[in-house]
RNA sequence: GCGUCGGUGGUAGAGUGGUCAAUUACAACAGACUGUAAAUCUGUCGCCUCCGGGCUACGAAGGUUCGAAUCCUUCCCGGCGCACCA
């Protein structure tokens, strides 16, 4: 046991601050039952993300594993500092209508979410927005066509009252029933007002704000540093109080190694704010496909979790070689020495890359979609790709006889114009699967039932009605 | 607010009246090769086409001109400098 918890803290983290050693103590403890209080792991995450990738599994396999020691998850969705942080600047806040938004992101997300962590049991995941103990009563805005009424009961008789939406006692309406505090059954409602920020504050100093590396960059670069921006870490720290006074206790936060100056201030705000401060771990960050950059949505070089898993695993097999061990490190289960090993035979050059990349596939193909799906991607890969037949899960279609190429080829979003398909006729790229036979007419028309394959990866099965 | 420099295709970034569907690099796609969708080399890379050409596009809207990404006007957005306020 003490070993998994060793590499529980050790395994692909960038840096673990817990100075009072606190931390390690409690999960000890907790793997041996001896805590009973809840180990609280706290989780910024952004709430509009639509697809989680292997970059951030990297981290919620981390999470999964600290709740197999029993510790619990809380999902901090950061609504409120995303709005401000928001260059448009929409200084109207309609939250009603904003949270049944992120609510619903929210759920997108967890749903994916699920496939890795244990989502289902409250002892062990929560998740809360920051737009909670953010946003007053004077920050609401809402449609004038809002409908608000209340429950009043006077001498045992009942009735609807209704109020205008933006009337004070209106808001408080609203504002009492969108507090997720409550739902989650708190003794008090937490929230923030300018005193206590500016309480927090306190503790703060703009050299130490000013510190994080990217501003120094931007100031150094005559950039402009914007008050709000500097606030940033701050608010996340709050956040951190936020949760320690819900949920009783924030032991930790984790995220990736950019966010470390963040987390680190979660600390500074605890301690202004006299509860016990988090530890802090970051992950190291996994790269994205082209093995440099860091894997992320907007350079388009990442894995989603729900990927199919023939795409998973031809995308895992597309990764340069040498971040090979990495990948195994950051994005599988498998054990340390395991991977130790693996290191070794791929110095040596005693094994083709290529077979024990495949075997990161399959076992990353697995985590998300299990063992008999692994199998049969790897099955896929080796017949298109070694053996370069047609995979089994080809797209199929059926059409009636003398019907253009290009219309089903279209149609079937397999290319996206007439001149592409006109570009990849000219260049010999559409073939029949089997005979490997070239199609070079551009006005091909479809008489018989065949299997056509564009490059190397497009494939589809058109039947003849 | 004043001044100044900018806004170009998926991205970066040339182009400053016709030869511009727009140099180049990256990304992407295809072909060859291979150990894989790696690397390398070659080619393609707005849309439509009866393959003659047509249409749409260089922040937005107008204008000048035979002709505009390129010149003018207004507007929107961004960088930088200066000032005002505190």
């Amino acid at each position: 046991m003490e070993t998994d918890i060793e590499s529980l803290i050790t395994r692909g983290v960038g840096t673990f601050i817990d100075p009072e050693g606190s931390f390690k103590e409690k999960l000890l403890k907790k793997a041996q039952g001896e805590y009973p209080q809840d180990i609280v792991i706290k989780l910024g995450v952004d709430p509009s993300r639509p697809d989680i990738h292997l970059g951030h599994a990297v981290i919620l396999r981390k999470l999964r594993q600290f709740q197999d020691v029993g510790c619990k998850v809380i999902f901090l969705v950061g609504d409120f500092t995303a709005r401000i942080g928001d260059p448009e600047g929409k200084g109207k806040t309609r939250p009603e209508i904003e949270q049944a938004e992120v609510d619903k992101n929210a759920q997108t997300y967890i749903d994916q979410v699920g496939k890795i962590l244990r989502t289902e049991d409250p002892k062990l995941f929560s998740w809360i927005r920051n737009s909670d103990w953010f946003t007053n009563i004077t920050d609401l805005n809402l449609p004038d066509d809002y409908q608000i009424s209340l429950d009043v009961t006077v001498d045992e008789k009942t009735a609807k009252v209704k109020f205008p939406p933006n009337s004070t006692v209106g808001k408080a309406i609203v504002f009492e029933e969108s507090r997720m505090q409550k739902k989650l059954g708190t003794p008090g409602i937490y929230s923030i007002t300018l005193n206590g920020l500016l309480w927090t504050l306190r503790h703060f100093t703009f050299s130490r704000l000013s510190d994080r590396d990217m501003f120094q960059d931007r100031l150094k670069g005559g950039g402009e540093l914007y008050m709000h921006e500097m606030l940033y870490p701050v608010l996340q720290g709050i956040d951190s109080v936020a949760i320690a006074r819900i949920y009783g206790s924030c032991d930790l936060e984790i995220g990736g190694t950019d966010q470390t100056f963040n987390m680190l201030a979660g600390r500074d705000a605890m301690k202004a704010n006299k509860i016990a401060p988090q530890s802090v771990m970051s992950l190291e960050i996994l790269p994205g496909l082209d093995g440099t950059e860091k894997m992320s949505k907007s350079s388009d070089n990442y894995i989603a979790i729900t990927d199919l898993s023939g795409d998973m695993y031809g995308k895992v097999m597309s990764i340069p070689d040498a971040v090979i061990p990495q990948y195994f490190r950051l994005a599988t289960y498998t054990p340390d020495n395991e991977i130790k090993n693996i290191e070794k035979k791929l110095g040596e050059n005693k094994e083709n890359p290529r077979d024990i990349k495949m075997r990161l596939a399959r076992e990353i193909v697995a985590i998300y979609h299990g063992e008999e799906a692994a199998k049969h991607a790897e099955e896929d890969f080796v017949s298109t790709f070694r053996d370069k037949s047609v995979p089994k899960d080809t797209q199929r279609v059926k059409v009636s006889s003398g019907t253009k190429l290009v219309d089903v080829v279209l149609s079937q979003g397999l290319v996206e114009s007439k001149s592409e398909f006109a570009r990849l006729i000219r260049e010999g790229a559409i073939r029949n699967a089997e005979s490997e036979e070239v199609i070079s007419a551009p006005d091909f028309t479809i008489e018989i039932s065949q299997t056509l394959k564009i490059g190397k990866r497009r494939f589809i099965s058109i039947e003849i009605l």
